[in-house]
RNA sequence: GCCGAAGUGGUGAAAUUGGUAUACACGAAGGACUUAAAAUCCUUUGGAGUUAAUCCUCCGUGCGGGUUCGAGUCCCGCCUUCGGCACCA
């Protein structure tokens, strides 16, 4: 018996098919184009990540069952090969990165090939390649040309001693992750891409692709836009400035229906009024040691909501609320952001819980403007739950004669939903209407005014000993077992506890945890006319609010926006979350930006025919002593003419992030070896968009949202043909080591994709990948599963290699089940329910060794094994009989008359579970198959004689008879 | 903290999207083959109870409630884990 020899298998076939044209697309072929891209590599020193592989197998298995389907596939692969590991590697060995690079690159691609993808390796891209960059650049300068990329002060990560800017990532604890230093924030001259113009185009197009409904909901939620106003504040200072040199201070703000509620301002550290003040500002001197304390903090502590808030108020400085012409104090606190907004903010401690906690510190006026109202807690399907436990309290002791009193605020805010507003019209007039029966009146308990109105018109009819009072939702636990004060007079509240668990409301622990219950208990305070402990953000009716009050949320709103409209102190605007793009990198292994600086013209074009800037060959590549690149060093390569004038001028010696090659790179991949454009508008027409691309969920936001905006600016350019770049994006979930965490050199769990393709093979390999678990979400790596998919492709081996087409004819169950798997192949291959295509598979395969099984058969199945384990495919193929390759084989179709079961079994409920299973066929009709249910036997002995209540039977899957 | 996703046997997981919970695979136990082992093949394998029985009964999809004839799937609340958070890629 022949063993399987993966090794000599594998090897054999990726001879054959790197010397063929398979797998090469071809540019205006005929066929249908179909383009499937997964994201390219960052070729690091630790080889191919198992990862990689998870994403790389899935879209081979496609791109391969796309060329079987008559599609011109394709299928490219490149590298993204600037980055800072290589960088770092230098500094560290003085190894070029470009060396290291190559080195890497050779590692990745050798390892690709040995798993047998059927990547276009013509296509192949570089992003460190100056022929590509030349392009990257290009780019750059046609944004700066249209006024999208400028020079501004960000704020960085620095640390004091490699003098360096930081990502957040190498910085741990305040520390640089590299050298130790001390890390602070600092601010530096920075290119700026302004992605936030492209806004809106970047949210509403969403509507346009087809992404996963979760990538979709990240990439908004980042872009984050709200709908608010702008509101100027006037400062006032000790010696006020004269009338025509009045500072504005202007916040934004979701929320312009609080202003009269705005007690106090809060501006960020950085904002320019304290400079600006400084001579007017009594405590500068403090203000300084705050600003210099922020400049540790990271933006995640600054913001965090469960984390005290501090701030420093600026004393001399005030602000005149512009409805209310109050003055109120100004703050300077950390939990604004420079970045967000204008970077200071109206606070309403009593609508925002952040200036709540702030105000509650500091013991600033926490003035209610809006009255939460009933409708933001009535969707709640238990009030209506309430009621009718309610009806059924009443009736139960309706009959035994004796009182009920539901007592409560909740009960009443239940009740009065929607009948009248709060709290201006009470009448209890509407109650009485409404529940004409006196003993089912609810009453407030607690809230003094209903108390009163209560003795007034109800004095008649006052609780008696032994009428039931039942408390309904109260908020207050010790109520339940004690005595009731109301009205002077005391009652025993009984029967409560078990409606109160259901429905009480507890007093809020922590804010956001429980939003329900909070809600109601912060509307409990405020109709209690105490100031609630929480700040409402919800729904409500404005109140001190002079021309606003009685208006809604929106209505106040509007009215307001338009009175400040009109007064020119304000107007509508929208804010994201969204910020520009931060473009400069003080480092060597990036791009060169393609400016020249001239003390005359000042920010000048490289002219694009000097393009690409090429990145000069250096020794040192640490920064220098002021945080300039390295490039900053290099004389000759710094000092040039200016292109303009002429005169003396210095190149820019900011390098690119890493973002900016990946940022269009599947636009090359159509037409690689272009020199006179970034690519042939023709071919990009043929091409584009991306049908399929599949990466990491951890790009989703960034890398995603950056390469569309190019891509829309290349599309207002001309450049390119379509307004999206990716018609589909899907995303993998990461391979965890076999211990469930995160692959990590230090945690000693990495699984070397060699290592397993040595072992068992790369067929094994893929296919396990695939096997593992569903493809979009974290699994742990399993040597113990690799096992088991060995053992099946060794069980195909051994069929294919013993078929005895004489042993057995026409099994017709063995005919469907065929036809039922490649019918579950061919689709989900298109969702990527990989692991339940390989089951389905498997099964057929069990099913094969356990009949035997033809050679007809057999081939069907191989051609669509084959796009999982294609050496095996390939090589089981040949061994056949065949010629060519399985590769240029058509996808085999499916009967679908041969999908259906002669005979279903179904099983039958009683009351929900499952007693008896009867067969039945699919011209029967319903009432045949009820008949047949209930002369069951079993289910006879359920009935036991009595009638079925009701029969419930969903075609072909399922009846319940209900007794 | 904010945004997103997930939680099902000893393990990775499946469940036609509201219709037989645990397919497929691993592991484990027992058996066959073998001088023996490996490999391979066969049987059993969620828990508890019960039985002459592999009959039968109950419980069971992170936790607490709800909706429904019927919930792993939908709704409300909670807990835990993972991904992203702008200079890692």
């Amino acid at each position: 018996m022949e063993q399987y020899n993966h090794q000599e298998i594998e090897v054999k076939w990726q001879k054959v098919w790197d010397k063929s044209d398979l797998y090469k697309a071809e540019d205006f072929s005929k066929k249908p184009k179909y383009y499937c891209m997964i994201e390219f590599p960052y070729p690091s020193g630790d080889g191919l990540h198992v990862g990689h592989c998870r994403s790389y197998t899935a879209l081979d298995i496609l791109a391969r069952k796309k060329r079987m389907e008559g599609n011109n596939v394709l299928f490219p692969i490149g590298w993204d090969a600037f980055g800072l590991p290589a960088e770092n590697y230098a500094i560290k060995t003085g190894q070029h990165p470009k060396v290291t690079t190559e080195k890497n690159i050779a590692t990745f691609s050798r390892q690709l090939k040995s798993l047998g993808y059927s990547f276009d390796w013509s296509r192949e891209i570089n992003t460190s390649d100056p022929n590509y960059y030349k392009w990257t650049q290009w780019i750059f300068l046609k944004l700066f040309e249209k006024n999208l990329a400028y020079k501004t002060k960000m704020d960085i990560n620095w640390c004091t001693k490699c003098n360096v800017g930081l990502a957040n990532e190498e910085v741990v604890n305040n520390l640089c992750e590299r050298c130790g230093g001390e890390v602070y924030h600092r601010e530096r001259e920075q290119w700026m891409l302004k992605i936030t113009a492209y806004a809106d185009r970047l949210l509403e197009d969403l509507d346009k692709v087809n992404y996963l409904e979760k990538i979709k909901k990240q990439q908004s939620d980042w872009i984050g836009k709200s709908y608010g106003a702008q509101v100027v504040f006037k400062v006032i200072s000790k010696s006020s400035l004269p009338k025509d040199k009045d500072y504005f201070l202007p916040v934004y703000t979701t929320r312009p229906d609080t202003l009269f509620g705005c007690t106090y301002m809060v501006v960020a550290p950085e904002h320019e009024v304290i400079q600006k003040f400084a001579d007017q500002i009594d405590n500068y001197d403090e203000v300084l040691d705050y600003i210099e304390q922020t400049k540790k903090k990271t933006e995640m502590e600054r913001t965090n909501l469960e984390k005290t808030k501090t701030g420093i108020e600026l004393h001399g400085l005030k602000a005149s609320n512009p409805v209310t012409k109050e003055e109120i104090p100004i703050f300077a606190a950390d939990y604004v952001l420079a970045t967000y907004g204008t970077g200071a903010i109206m606070a309403v401690p009593a609508h925002d819980q952040r200036d709540y906690d702030f105000a509650k510190k500091y013991n600033l006026e926490i003035r209610p403007v809006i009255s939460p109202d009933l409708g933001s807690i009535d969707a709640d399907s238990k009030i209506n739950k309430m009621f009718s436990l309610v009806d059924e309290i009443t009736d139960k002791f309706k009959k035994e004669k004796i009182k009920i009193w539901f007592i409560g605020t909740f009960a009443v805010s239940a009740y009065r939903q929607k009948m009248f507003a709060y709290p201006a019209d009470i009448d209890f007039g509407v109650l009485e209407k409404h529940f004409p029966d006196a003993n089912k009146i609810l009453v407030g308990l607690g809230y003094k005014l209903i108390e009163e109105k209560v003795n007034e018109k109800f004095k008649h009819n006052v609780y008696k000993k032994g009428d039931v009072i039942v408390q309904v939702g109260t908020f207050d636990k010790d109520l339940g077992d004690k005595e009731l004060n109301f009205c002077g007079v005391k009652y025993p509240v009984s029967d409560a506890s078990w409606l109160a668990e259901c429905y009480k409301i507890t007093a809020p622990k922590e804010r956001r945890k429980g939003k329900n219950d909070l809600e109601r208990a912060i509307f409990l305070d405020i109709i209690a006319g105490k100031i609630p402990n929480q700040a409402w953000e919800g729904d409500g009716t404005l109140i001190n609010s002079d021309f606003l009050n009685g208006l809604n949320v929106q209505q106040a709103t509007d009215k307001m926006i338009d009175w400040l409209e009109e007064r020119e102190l304000g107007f509508e605007t929208t804010n994201y979350h969204l910020r520009d793009w931060v473009f400069s990198r003080q480092r060597y292994w990036g791009e060169p930006i393609p400016i020249i600086i001239c003390p005359e013209c000042g920010y000048v074009p490289v002219p694009e025919k000097d393009l690409p800037v090429v990145l000069p060959e250096i020794k040192n590549y640490l920064t220098t002593e002021n945080g300039d690149s390295p490039l900053a060093l290099i004389e000759d390569w710094v000092n040039v003419e200016c292109p303009k004038c002429g005169g003396d001028a210095k190149r820019e010696t900011d390098t690119m992030p890493n973002w900016a090659g990946s940022s269009w790179y599947f636009l090359r991949y159509t037409d690689p070896r272009n020199n006179k454009v970034l690519a042939d508008f023709k071919k990009l027409k043929y091409w584009t968009p991306v049908d399929w691309y599949n990466g990491g969920m951890e790009h989703t936001t960034l890398h995603l949202l950056y390469s569309r905006f190019w891509h829309k600016f290349l599309f207002d350019l001309g450049v390119v043909p379509t307004p999206e770049p990716y018609a589909k994006r899907t995303s993998h979930g990461l391979i965890l080591g076999e211990d469930g965490e995160k692959m990590s050199k230090s945690r000693g769990n990495v699984v070397n994709p060699d290592d397993v393709v040595g072992q068992v093979g790369a067929d094994t390999f893929r296919v396990y990948e695939m096997f593992m678990g569903p493809f979009d979400q974290p699994t742990p790596w399993s040597t113990q599963g690799v096992t088991g998919v060995r053992r099946f492709m060794e069980k195909v081996w051994q069929i294919g290699n013993n078929l005895d087409d004489k042993k057995r004819t026409g099994n017709d169950d063995l005919v469907r089940l065929l036809n039922k798997t490649i019918k579950q192949v061919t689709e989900q291959i298109e969702t990527l329910d990989l692991n339940t295509c390989i089951s389905a598979m498997m099964i057929l395969v069990n099913k094969f060794q356990a009949e035997g099984c033809d050679k007809k058969m057999f081939e069907d199945f191989l051609k669509i094994l084959s796009p999982f384990a294609p050496h095996l495919g390939e090589e089981l193929w040949q061994k056949l009989g065949h010629k060519k390759s399985i590769f240029l084989e058509k996808w085999p179709a499916f009967d679908s008359k041969l999908i259906k079961d002669e005979a279903i079994e179904i099983p039958v409920q009683i009351n929900g579970k499952v007693r008896a299973k009867i067969f039945i066929t699919a011209d029967e009709s319903e009432g045949e198959i009820k008949k047949k249910a209930l002369t069951d036997e079993n289910v006879k002995k359920y009935l036991n004689g009595g009638e079925a209540k009701k029969i419930i039977y969903v075609k072909g899957k399922i009846i319940n008879i209900v007794i």
